[in-house]
DNA sequence: TCTGGGGTCCTAGGACCC
DNA sequence: TCTGGGGTCCTAGGACCC
C-alpha cells in the first residue's frame, strides 16, 4: 500500500505570507518564545546561511530579515483547514503534526497523478504550498520527501521506486536524514561506515537489533518496503499535557515564580479540558538558566498523585502552590517553571470518590468554560495567576502579526 | 547579551513478589 | 566461600520528532 507525506514548505512562514503578499521573495524569520531562536526560515533567509534553531541574538545585525513572533493561535487554524481540506480527498489521513499529515491514496489513483493534482488543489484552496513524497511505508515517504529537499524537482513530489532501482534512490538520502535517526544513532552508524538510507536497509538485521534497539530495527524494515510502523496514532489517546515557559527576565521571588506557575497551569488545565481528559498527577518544577554557568545552578520538581482524576482549577492550582513552596528555594535567579498534568483519563469515565465534591467543581468549570467561549480566553483567570498586565516575567512575543482568522479585532482590511 | 515548547517511545534498573 | 530464579511494575532518563 503507498503512503503518501504531505509536508507544509516552511510553514509557519507560509502562514504569516498568506496575509501578507509582500513578503513573497523576501527573507522572513519567524521566532519560537520568547522570541529566542528561529523556528522557520523562507529560503531566502537560508540563503543568508540562517539555520533553524540558532539563536536569534547571534543575527540581530541582519536588518534585511522580516521577523515575526510564533503566532500559534494563526498557525493553528491555518493548520486545521489544510488538514480537513486533505481529510475529505483521501481515504486516510493520519495528521502527524501541525505541518505534516499522512495519506493513503485512492486505489485507483495513478500515485504520481494524484499527488501532484492534490498539491495544486492545495494551493489553490488554502495558498500553503506543500511538497509531497510517497513510497510503500512512512519512512519511504519521508525519504522521498528529503529527496525532494536536496533534488527540487519543479512539481515538488517525488514517488519513490518509479524512475530508479529504490536502493539507488536510497543512496541518495543521508543516513542522518532518515526519519528516527538522530545524532546518537548517526555516530554509531558512520562508526561503522553505514552513510546513508540504502546501507542502513542492507546492514544486518541483528547489528541493527543490537546497536540501535527495536527502534533501529523498524526503522530498517519500513526502507526495505515492511510497514511496521502504523497509520493509528490518530486515535492515541494523549499520555500528558503541559505547559513550561521561559520568562522573560529572571525571578527570584516566590510571589512571582506563584504567578507564573499558576497561570501556567491554567494554560495546562485549559488544553486538558479541551481533550475532554483528566489527571490523576501533577508535576511542577523550576529551573535557573542552564547557559549561565557563572551562576548557582538549581533545578527541583515535586509531584503530587490526587486521591481522584480531575481538570478543575479549584483542585489543581492549589496543589501546585503547595508543589511550587516544596521546591522553591529562595536566593536564586530562575529562568523558567514548569506544570505537567500526567495519568490522563477520558473525562467521560470519571470515577467518583467520597470525599470530594465533583459535581460543584464541574460545574464551576462549565460555567468558566461558557465565559471563556463566549468573551474570549483569559477574560476571568484565578487570582493567584496574577494580573496579565503587571506580569514582568511575562513571554516576549513582541513582533506577533495579527491573529487574522480567529479574532474580530484583528480581521484583515481590505482597502 | 542570547540560545523554545510540547510531545512519544524505549530501556535500564530498582522494588517487590513468590 | 556461598548465599535462587523468574516474573511484574514503576520510574528516570535518553533519544527522537516537529
Amino acid at each position: 500500500m503507498a503512503i503518501a507525506l504531505i509536508d507544509c514548505l516552511h510553514f509557519y512562514v507560509s502562514c504569516e505570507r498568506l496575509f501578507r503578499p509582500d513578503l513573497n521573495g523576501q527573507p522572513v524569520v519567524v521566532l519560537s518564545n520568547n522570541d529566542g531562536c528561529a523556528v522557520a526560515l523562507s529560503a531566502e533567509a537560508r540563503a543568508l546561511g540562517l539555520e533553524r534553531g540558532s539563536a536569534w541574538f547571534f543575527h540581530r545585525h541582519l536588518r534585511q530579515v522580516r521577523l515575526f513572533s510564533s503566532n500559534y493561535v494563526l498557525y493553528g487554524d491555518i493548520s486545521a483547514r489544510l488538514m480537513r481540506f486533505v481529510a475529505a480527498r483521501v481515504p486516510n489521513i493520519e495528521v502527524y503534526s501541525i505541518d505534516e499529515a499522512f495519506v493513503t491514496l485512492p486505489p485507483t489513483a495513478d500515485p504520481l497523478t494524484f499527488i501532484e493534482a492534490l498539491r495544486l488543489d492545495i494551493q489553490q484552496a488554502i495558498g500553503i504550498p506543500v511538497r509531497i513524497g510517497l513510497g510503500s511505508t512512512k519512512t519511504q515517504a519521508k525519504c522521498a520527501c528529503a529527496l525532494i529537499k536536496s533534488e527540487r524537482p519543479p512539481n515538488h513530489c517525488y514517488v519513490l521506486g518509479r524512475d530508479r532501482a529504490l536502493s539507488q534512490e536510497l543512496r541518495q538520502v543521508p543516513v542522518t536524514a532518515i526519519w528516527g535517526i538522530g545524532p546518537a544513532a548517526g555516530r554509531k552508524l558512520h562508526a561503522t561506515g553505514v552513510v546513508n538510507a540504502a546501507e542502513l536497509a542492507a546492514l544486518d538485521e541483528r547489528w541493527v537489533l543490537r546497536n540501535l534497539t527495536i527502534t533501529g530495527y523498524r526503522i530498517q524494515q519500513e526502507l526495505r518496503g515492511i510497514a511496521a510502523i502504523g497509520m493509528e496514532r490518530a486515535h492515541a489517546l494523549r499520555q500528558h499535557v503541559s505547559c513550561s515557559r521561559g520568562f522573560s527576565r529572571p525571578i527570584s521571588s516566590l510571589a512571582e515564580l506563584a504567578e507564573a506557575v499558576s497561570s501556567y497551569a491554567e494554560v495546562a488545565i485549559e488544553k486538558l479540558r479541551r481533550h475532554r481528559l483528566e489527571a490523576t498527577e501533577i508535576l511542577v518544577y523550576i529551573a535557573t538558566d542552564p547557559f549561565r554557568p557563572a551562576q548557582r545552578k538549581y533545578y527541583n520538581q515535586a509531584r503530587h498523585a490526587l486521591p481522584g482524576a480531575s481538570s478543575s482549577l479549584l483542585v489543581i492550582i492549589p496543589i501546585c502552590m503547595q508543589l511550587l513552596q516544596s521546591i522553591y528555594r529562595s536566593g536564586y535567579a530562575y529562568k523558567k517553571a514548569g506544570v505537567l498534568l500526567l495519568k490522563l483519563h477520558p473525562a467521560t469515565h470519571h470515577q467518583h470518590e467520597l470525599f470530594t465534591d465533583h459535581e460543584r467543581d464541574e460545574r464551576l468549570m462549565a460555567a468558566l468554560d461558557t465565559i471563556q467561549q463566549r468573551f474570549g480566553r483569559r477574560r476571568i483567570f484565578m487570582a493567584s495567576s496574577g494580573i496579565p498586565a503587571r506580569r514582568q516575567w511575562q513571554t516576549r512575543a513582541a513582533l506577533r502579526s495579527p491573529r487574522f482568522t480567529t479574532c474580530w479585532q484583528e480581521l484583515p482590511e481590505v482597502f
